[in-house]
DNA sequence: TGGATGACCAGATTCGAAATTTGGTCATCC
DNA sequence: GGATGACCAAATTTCGAATCTGGTCATCCA
């Protein structure tokens, strides 16, 4: 409801947490979320220590916004691409998409991984959750599979539980990479091209959708993706 | 050629490096590798320490061969499985028995999962590798997949290394489990259907494959299992 | 006068040397 | 001559001192 922040600071505000963040950003690839300090952060925005908290509570918070950012631009990608073709809202499509995203941006695959490397304390919640769950990404993927459902896009013969299940053990088995294929090799395009067929195969109906189906769904998968993004901006 | 141990050595030999096994075993699962001791080895087996070197240069190749064990046998009940009913050797079947197996016996689990909190330095090799490659698995995945699509079980239309990799990732994923999907209540049965279904939908040709080459397929299955059991037995 | 700052503090983390443990050996025993 | 456990060097753990770091707030400008 308020904007606390870029109403009670001048302009110049927006602009320094743009900076606060991309330090902290820098660093966090660097040196991972342990060892950076909010010392060194402050060092390279050229601000006081005191100014960081001016803008977030703790370390922890800053950092969770910055996790919230990534994903957030990660999933407008996404939404771009299949404003521009509705054929980007296929099941495989977007899981295809979403593994790229995740493979080129070390930020979010860093969250998909659960990679406590990176990620530190940060990577799973107090409760013992993998951070990528505390995000939404579970509600989500149950939405997006609800959509795909409705519009014929996937099969509704198994639960959609179960289809969730596979989509998330797949993506994670393909972004986690094989542990018994030495695969390093393999171009993460291909990777994701391996993967959307799975996908499809796996999961799709056969039938090939006509393209007025095809904007519908698309519309809906706009919908549940502006939902989520909504859901990691505060 | 030489059984060294069991011919250099009175017949309780066998039974006593059982024993040392047996209690490097429990422990290993109890404690993980890095807390359990050769002393308490030894004390558990009801020898001496010095005689659990009699049997292993070190405690790490007593652990390695426990390993090699523990997976011997795993394909050993595949391999029965398929000997039982051919169609235990379809690529979907196979993969979900490969599954339930690490699924259900925790030491295998621990390894395809690289699991270092049990496995600890045993976990990678010098080389950095996770064990399961050094246990030849990826080996032993390619020929099956060359066998499979000899007999026509499995689509040629993709590269082989392409579908080694699909399986790996699967199965991988599947293993470790999804990130963002909370599905520990999700049984280990219904699981393994799953994966199955994907891998059968990805890879398998959608011909149902005659009785008489299932059986052909299931020989050279078979001898592939053989000879990576083997391999793993020095 | 209110936003920015960095000295400051308590708690967490790291360090390091002493104490303990443990993998591996081998003289001794049966 | 096979089995053993005391023994040793090396690794690991302990634990208190020293250092570091998240977070605060009195002070300082603009």
């Amino acid at each position: 409801m308020t904007l606390d922040r870029s109403a009670a600071a001048p302009p110049a505000d927006h602009a320094r947490a743009e900076r606060i963040l991309a330090a902290a950003r820098e660093l966090l690839l660097a040196w991972g979320y342990k060892r950076v300090t909010v010392d060194e952060i402050a060092r390279r925005a050229r601000i006081g220590k005191g100014t960081v908290y001016l803008h977030w509570k703790t370390k922890q918070t800053l950092f969770a916004e910055l996790l919230r950012r990534e994903l957030h631009e990660a999933l407008g990608v996404l939404a771009a691409e299949i404003r521009e073709n509705s054929a980007a809202a296929l099941p495989s499509k977007v899981v295809r998409e979403v593994f790229l995203q995740q493979t080129r941006n070390p930020v979010t695959r860093a969250i998909h991984a659960g990679d406590s490397e990176i990620l530190g304390a940060l990577a799973v919640t107090p409760a013992g959750r993998p951070v990528i769950q505390e995000l939404g990404f579970h509600t989500l993927l149950a939405r997006l599979v609800e959509v795909w459902r409705t519009h014929g896009l996937m099969t509704v013969t198994a639960p959609a539980a179960d289809q969730i299940y596979t989509i998330d053990a797949v993506l994670t088995g393909f972004i986690t990479g094989g542990l018994a294929v030495p695969g390093e090799d393999v171009r993460p395009d291909h990777r994701a091209d391996l993967l959307g067929h799975t996908i499809k195969a796996a999961l799709e109906t056969s039938v090939t959708p006509d393209e007025a189906v095809l904007r519908e769904a698309a519309q809906d998968v706009l919908a549940a993706l502006g939902a989520a993004r909504g859901t990691l901006m505060t």
